[in-house]
This record gives structure tokens, sequence and C-alpha cells, in this order.
DNA sequence: CGCCGACTGTCACAGGCGTGTCACAGGCGG
DNA sequence: CCGCCTGTGACACGCCTGTGACAGTCGGCG
């Protein structure tokens, strides 16, 4: 699709002045329109008011912190969240994947690493607006709803299949037994059954060259899973 | 529906000032010509003066309403309409599609995703604007209203031709019982009958070779149906 | 380096759900 | 009045699905 892509509109909310200015003179440059708030009300105003296509969020803010500006936003948008966090710390990124980020960067954090990640993330989207997408070998048709590996189909039950476009429209994203169960199952308590494992494990069967060591649809410890784009 | 034109010409209707200046200057981006009305009869009247080739139509409109709009263009003309609702609430998709619409896109949109939109529908329209389409040894002629199998004339009752004439406007595309149900019957309550699964059963014991393992009709399973083109 | 705990993979089974199928009655038009 | 079409409900049948127990694996900590 997109040859002659727009010029990305980015949201960036930073409270610290230092930080903020460098990264917008940084994003700037390379070919992003930038606009920036230093507080998370601000931030979901100017969201309002000038429709970004992608935020990028620090989840230390004074006042509203970061994730619960990323579940206000989810609430009523859907565009796409990238959160500056302070150190790699697991507990924050498993918070920030709950609150329902796209994608995390750890501070401090270079202009074209942040740079980098946008573009990818963008390119995810675009992905996603399509009827149809690919993982290697698989190729996923959203609209007639079948799935092809090497081109010959895969007899998907239902429930895999909801598995499989759930997971698809969130690509590299790790998601929790939590979220696919509201997202596959509509509801909300995983007691301590292994319903989710089990429905990946039988996707997997069907999806993975080799099941036993997936390429596809990784698992990540303490989280849940996440689907890969194969390099 | 338009001449080969190489540039697609939109007409966006929208009375948001901020989101139509936005997506009027993504969409001009994406390569389209674009004109714009804030309002329903503003929008009516700009189709008949530039006849675009299709139509982005925000639900919520001042005055008369988007669904209004959609049906009050339908009874003229049949250039595809592109709907745009505030969330991805279920009521909205229905009315939509018994108003006419195309396509919806939920609010808020990337002028990205809503280019990919566009351009699908586009694309949906070239194949649609045909007069007859062949499905293996099926042939449906929909200016005379006629199946024919293997040259010999099929007789479908009015309700199987209905059915097969909206497969067929959708070809590879799997539409639910819920989709069905409203194209064909033009009713939103499936309740628990078995009514489209019935008809289904009585037009594939006239179109299929082999009822009982349909080729042309197939079921997706947890889903609904699917017209499929054989290879 | 090895142990231990927590987390995940695996499997079989019984119940349930979705779909195909059919017969029938009412409706509609000829 | 008659015949065909249509919608409905009941029923049967397979396949899917959720569950729980157990085995295997990973990571951390001493």
């Amino acid at each position: 699709m997109g040859q002659n892509e727009a010029v990305p509109f980015l949201l960036l909310i930073e409270d610290d002045d230092a930080i903020r200015t460098a990264l917008e003179l940084s994003l700037s440059r390379q070919g992003h329109r930038v606009a920036t708030a230093a507080t998370g009300e601000d931030g979901l105003k100017l969201l309002k008011e000038q429709r970004p296509d992608l935020v990028v969020l620090d989840v230390m803010l004074p006042g509203i912190d970061g994730f619960e500006v990323c579940r206000r936003i989810r609430r009523t948008d859907q565009l796409p969240i990238i959160l500056l966090t302070a150190r790699s710390d697991d507990i924050d990124v498993v918070v920030g994947l709950e609150s329902g980020a796209d994608d995390y960067v750890v501070k401090p954090v270079q202009g074209r690493v942040l740079d980098a990640r946008i573009r990818a993330v963008l390119r995810r989207g675009e992905r996603e607006s399509t009827d149809s997408a690919t993982f290697g070998s698989l190729v996923i048709d959203r609209s007639a709803m079948t799935v092809t590996k090497n081109g010959e189909d895969l007899q998907l039950t239902p429930t895999e299949l909801r598995l499989l476009l759930e997971l698809s429209r969130r690509p590299g994203q790790a998601l929790s037994r939590q979220q696919l169960l509201r997202l596959v199952w509509e509801h909300d308590y995983l007691g301590d059954s292994r319903l989710v494992d089990a429905c990946v494990q039988r996707l997997r069967a069907k999806v993975e060259d080799v099941p036993s060591s997936p390429t596809l649809i990784r698992t990540v410890r303490g989280v849940g899973y996440r689907l890969d784009v194969p390099a």
C-alpha cells in the first residue's frame, strides 16, 4: 500500500523539559511532525484537538501517570502508543502491556532508536488495516476467514481462528492470558485453568513448522504469548 | 461508477473541523482528490454537482444524520459509501449496513487506514460493475436475473436468488448469518432459528454438483458462509 | 553448579455446541 | 382453490472445547 507515506504526526507526552525538547528536536529532524505536552492532562487534551497518528508517552508523569493516561486513551482511541520508562523493570513491562501500549522503550533513548520503533509500530498499523496479513509462510485472510500455510488451507476451529486473529491484530505485542481471555472468549476470569495454553498449543500444532519449538507464536514467560513477524 | 480516472475523487462529509481538515490533508497526501462538506445538506448538493467516485460519511452530523444521508444517496446513486462511526458500536454497524453503506470505519481513523479501505472498496466496485459473474460452472446474470449451470437454466426461488446474489457480490468473503439476514431478509434479529442454514441448504441442492460436499458455498465454522471462486 | 519453585507443555476425556437435515404448516400468488 | 415457497422447530451427529492431572522446562538463588 503506502509508498508515498504521509508525514507521521506524533504526540510526545513527557514532563522533563530537557528530554522533551531533545526528543522533539530529534524526531522533527527524522521527518516527523511533533506536538508536545508536559502533563497527562495536557496530553489528553491535545490528543482530542490534534488527532496525532501515534503517542509517545512517559510512564512517570506528575498527576495521572503514564499507565493511567494509556488506559484512558484506550477507552476511546485506537491509535498506537509507545511507552517510555526509566528502567528495564519487568513490572513496568507487564503493567504497560496490560494498560494497552503497543511498544515499550527504555530511557535514556536515542532519537534514532525511538524513530525506528515509531516507524515499526506505524508499519504494523498499516498491516492491520489490510484484509490479509502475512507471517512467514502463514497468510491470514480476514475477509475470507481462512488461514493458509505455504499456500494450502489450514482447517482451524472457530476458537483457534479467533485466537490467531486477535494475536495477528497486534503483531510483536505480548498479550497476557487475561487479555486473550477477554478478546477471544469474552469473559473475564481466568481461574487456574490451562484454557489459553491448551488452545495456543492446538493452534501451534497446525500453524508452526516445528510445534515443539515455535517461531511464530512465542511464549513470553510470566506474561503470555506473542505473535512474531519473522525477519 | 467512475470513469477511468487515475486519481480517485472523494467527497468527505464531516462536521468536525479538526477531523475534516486532518483527513482531507492526509487523503490528499495519499494521492486522492478530495472535496469536503460540513453538513449533510452541503454534501448532497456537492454530490450532485461534482459527481465524486466515492463518499466518506460521518454518521454523527448536525441536521440530517449520516444514515439518512446514506439512504438519500442510495435512492438515486450507486457510488460506494464508507461510513465513519464513533466507536466500534454494533448498533451503528447494523444500521449502517441497512442504510446501504459499503464499508464502515471506526473513528478515530488514521489517514493511511482510511486510504486502504477506500482503495479496497473501489477495487471491489470494479468487480461488481460487471453484469455477470462466473463461479466454476455457475453463471450469474445480474441483469437478466438468471442463473445457469453448465449452460442450463436453474429455477431458483426469489429468496434463493437474492441469497446467491448477495453472496456473489462479495466473492471469497465470509458472511455471518447476521449479515446475510440483513442483506437478504432485511430484518435484524436472528433468534435461534435455522433460517439461513435452511435456505443455504436449498440453494446448495440446486447449485452444487455434490450438495453434501459443497465446493461453491462453503460453510465457515463459527462464522457463516462464503461463496468461493474455484481456481 | 545444582536444587527448588514456579510456570508452561501435553494429553485424554466427557459434555456441549454448532451445523446439517427433515417434515410440516402457514402464506402468498396464480 | 391449489400449489409452491418459506419459515420453524426438532433432532442427530461430529467435532470442538474446557478441564484437570501430570510431566517437562526455565529461571533464580544459595
